[in-house]
RNA sequence: GGAGUUGUAGCUCAGCUGGCUAGAGCGUCUCAUUUACACUGAGAAGGUCACAGGUUCGAGUCCUGUCAACUCCACCA
């Protein structure tokens, strides 16, 4: 992040002409019809990775397709405030310090926060104007900023208005280095070798046994049953009889459900309701007590007597070796299985019971569901993908145990609940500010917030509203709502853009987009993604500082097919990067050649009129001039980017100078002013995939007209 | 367990609704030697388009199966 990027003076030059020009703003006012492309708002953490330089690049060339193709165009930027990781990574340098969010206390935390905040974001900010790109930076949103702390207030009083919203304790995944509740879809397999005990419970008033098999030991303290398959002829005579817990002597009812797997380990499965989300349902079901073994910090509670305030490995080692004493194992095996970790951290998650906010999700994706076909999907499965998710929705849970990010609009009356229950009979109020007006029980004020914010997906769920002043009926929601472009890593698919599609069609009765491009990851040679931890990652402004914007784009277009997974290594984008770097110096010299020296006999000829053609030379390169520019619409129109620039680089190099010019040497007066037409045609249509360059020689051309930026579209 | 994607030159990949001797970039080899451009030009070598069937006048492209690689979702006591 305190990485300086250097940029080259001819893009600063030009970058800052066409930003000061206000060439890149949106006119709500204009007659021109609209087209809007939402650049997805990357996180709140230093510098773009390589697969963001390539949506920008994406995103940034079909804007400037659209302006010249007549359009108002809005490119809206925008930043997340991407809450566990920014928090994680505040944590992370304030511990240096000795500090810690309890010794700060909130609101001096948050302090910190916003500060921390400001200094990232202004290298951040410096880094991504970068690309080139020409987005609308007067209308740039910050999630937490009071325009999208208004939306999603709106969205959260909705939902509870509609009863879509619960608040309870209920078994989820929980995080015990970030300290909050997470989703499945934050949590990733890590595949170990681990060991499954066998564990003998004593029959009460028997002496006989039953053997369970568990992972998880540490846990016993906390069982509170014992289930066993449905009709299984070895658990028959146990059903209804008590076992005893070997670690605490507690009764444990046995008896039968179908949810456990006869195959798997006994047939027998120890009940811990508190611990496993498949024991929570069963256990709820058998109406059995939730017992506690591990806490919130992943450390074991009173409940485990003498191992009180020990971490998860070191309990489990000692419950075996207690176990082993009291002869209650009866025999250990190794298995392979996958251990749910935390995606940013790695933390083993565990699940516990908390009290969470939830909001249920089922007519929202049914909504969703019956509107798919209105939005092309590229590539088209996603729509698939999508809808099967859909199908399957669980309840959403938004609640997260931080400080960065949308405090939940709860107040509750400390005095009256100070459980902080949630109902319509309870004494609590949906208010973004603390509440004026008087407790209906008591009659007084003892308003206190609820602690926790809101997943940030809940406010970039509500992205493509939130962005044009949603709730209001603004003028820009009328004008450039839905957006007509959206691109997206697969990765978010879920997170990110099924939440955008069903908030979307909930709160505004429309789509959020009409074409969405899920462009493909990069990957590193051996197909893993590129990350931090693997430090196989290629920094996308080493490339711009030694190739310059223009070719760095141009090498990551060849990467943008819908889809498609890409491969490559800094090596390989170096030798992409190189070529098109040479193919803007081919460009150079094409202009040098056909300006700078241009015969004397013609100098003061500018030769914009191109008359009828009698040579063939001429009649084919514009034939093959004409075939280029419906080519590249087409592929612009069809988001085909790879085609186009592909188009272009064939047809300038291969075509225009390595048999046109060569062939004009011969008759070069007379063909001067095709010379001119062509190239000057042939920047206009690349200046979408390289800015700059474009720019700068088609300034040096024959021209009409302030900028390549306001050309017309060519066409054929 | 469910879903999806990929398999084309040494490497990274294009190849749209099936249509001439299968393409690009890089790499390799030969030639050109100051040309608008060596960050160049001309040319060459290199592929049974994973495999086996099928549809068709015609298949890299469509269908079925097999093998391989990968991704996502669910589950994992």
């Amino acid at each position: 992040m305190d990485k300086v990027y250097k940029q080259q003076a001819v893009e600063e030059k030009w970058y800052k002409f066409w930003e000061e020009s206000g060439f890149f703003k949106a006119d709500p006012d204009s007659d021109k019809k609209p087209y809007s492309l939402l650049m997805p708002p990357p996180n709140l953490t230093g510098e773009l990775h390589l697969g963001q330089a390539m949506q920008h690049a994406i995103l940034d060339a079909i804007a400037r397709f659209k302006r010249m193709q007549g359009f108002d165009v809005l490119l809206l930027p925008g930043v997340d405030h991407a809450g566990i990781q920014f928090e994680g990574t505040l944590n992370k340098i304030l511990s240096k310090e000795g500090l810690t969010k309890g010794k700060l206390g909130r609101e001096k935390w948050l302090e910190r926060a916003w500060k921390y905040k400001e200094e990232v974001y202004q290298s951040f900010h410096k880094t991504w104007t970068a690309f080139g790109l020409s987005a609308d930076w007067s209308r740039e949103v910050f999630t937490l900023e009071p325009k999208v702390r208004k939306a999603v207030f709106e969205e959260f009083k909705k939902f509870w208005e509609e009863e879509l919203l619960y608040k309870g304790a209920y078994i989820i995944q929980w995080c015990p280095k970030c300290g909050t509740a997470i989703e499945d879809l934050e949590m990733e397999y890590q595949e170990r070798k681990e060991k499954l005990f066998f564990v003998r419970y004593q029959i009460k008033n028997t002496n006989d046994f039953i053997a369970i098999a568990t992972g998880r030991p540490e846990t016993i303290y906390a069982d509170t049953g014992i289930a066993v398959y449905l009709n299984h002829p070895k658990f028959a005579k146990l059903i209804s009889k008590n076992a005893i817990n070997p670690l605490n002597g507690n009764e444990l009812p046995i008896f039968e459900d179908k949810r456990v797997d006869k195959k798997f380990g006994t047939g027998a499965l120890k009940i811990t309701p508190g611990h496993d989300p498949l024991d929570f349902e069963i256990g709820k079901d058998h109406h059995l007590p939730t017992l506690h073994a591990v806490d919130k910090t992943g450390r074991m509670t009173e409940l485990t007597q003498d191992l009180v305030g020990l971490k998860i490995e070191e309990a489990r080692q000692k419950s075996v070796e207690k176990l082993e004493q009291l002869g209650a194992i009866e025999k250990t095996e190794d298995y392979i299985h996958s251990v749910p970790v935390c995606e940013r951290c790695k933390t083993t998650v565990e699940p516990l019971i908390s009290e969470e906010w939830f909001v249920k999700m089922k007519p929202l994706a049914e909504k969703a569901l019956k509107n798919m076909d209105k939005i092309n999907f590229l590539p088209k499965n996603y729509k698939k993908i999508l809808s099967d998710w859909l199908k399957e929705i669980h309840d959403w849970s938004i609640s997260r145990s931080l400080w960065w990010g949308h405090r939940i609009p709860v107040w509750y009356c400390q005095k009256c609940n100070p459980n902080h229950l949630v109902g319509k009979d309870k004494d609590m109020v949906i208010s973004i500010e603390q509440p004026d007006k008087n407790c209906q029980t008591c009659g007084q004020k003892h308003w206190v917030q609820d602690e926790q914010v809101l997943d940030t997906w809940f406010s970039s769920g509500l992205w493509p509203m939130a962005t044009l002043g949603w709730s209001d009926n603004t003028q820009e929601l009328k004008k450039y709502y839905p957006w007509d472009f959206e691109t997206s890593a697969p990765e978010i698919k879920f997170l990110w853009i099924a939440r955008m599609i069903m908030l979307g069609l909930w709160f505004k009765d429309e789509i959020p987009f009409k074409n969405m491009f899920f462009h493909g990851m990069l990957r590193d040679l051996q197909g893993r993604k590129f990350s931090k931890s693997l430090g196989n990652g290629i920094s996308p402004y080493d490339l711009v500082e030694k190739w310059g914007v223009d070719a760095t784009r141009m090498a990551l277009y060849g990467y943008s097919i819908p889809g498609r997974d890409g491969r490559t290594s800094r090596q390989l984008m170096d030798e992409r990067c190189k070529n098109f770097r040479n193919f803007g110096t081919k460009l150079k010299n094409i202009y040098r050649f056909i300006i700078e020296l241009k015969p004397q006999a013609i100098k003061n000829k500018h030769a914009t009129a191109v008359g009828n053609l009698k040579n063939t030379d001429d009649k084919k390169i514009m034939e093959e001039l004409n075939k280029t520019i419906q080519s590249v619409t087409k592929n612009l129109e069809g988001f085909k980017l790879h085609l186009a620039t592909d188009a272009l680089y064939e047809f300038i190099w291969h075509k225009f100078a390595d048999v046109y010019i060569e062939k004009s040497k011969a008759r070069r007066a007379e063909a001067q002013p095709i010379l001119e037409y062509v190239f000057r045609i042939s920047l206009e249509l690349l200046h979408p995939f390289m800015p700059f360059i474009t720019e700068e020689l088609w300034q040096k051309l024959p021209h009409k007209g302030k900028s390549i930026m306001l050309t017309k579209w060519p066409r054929a």
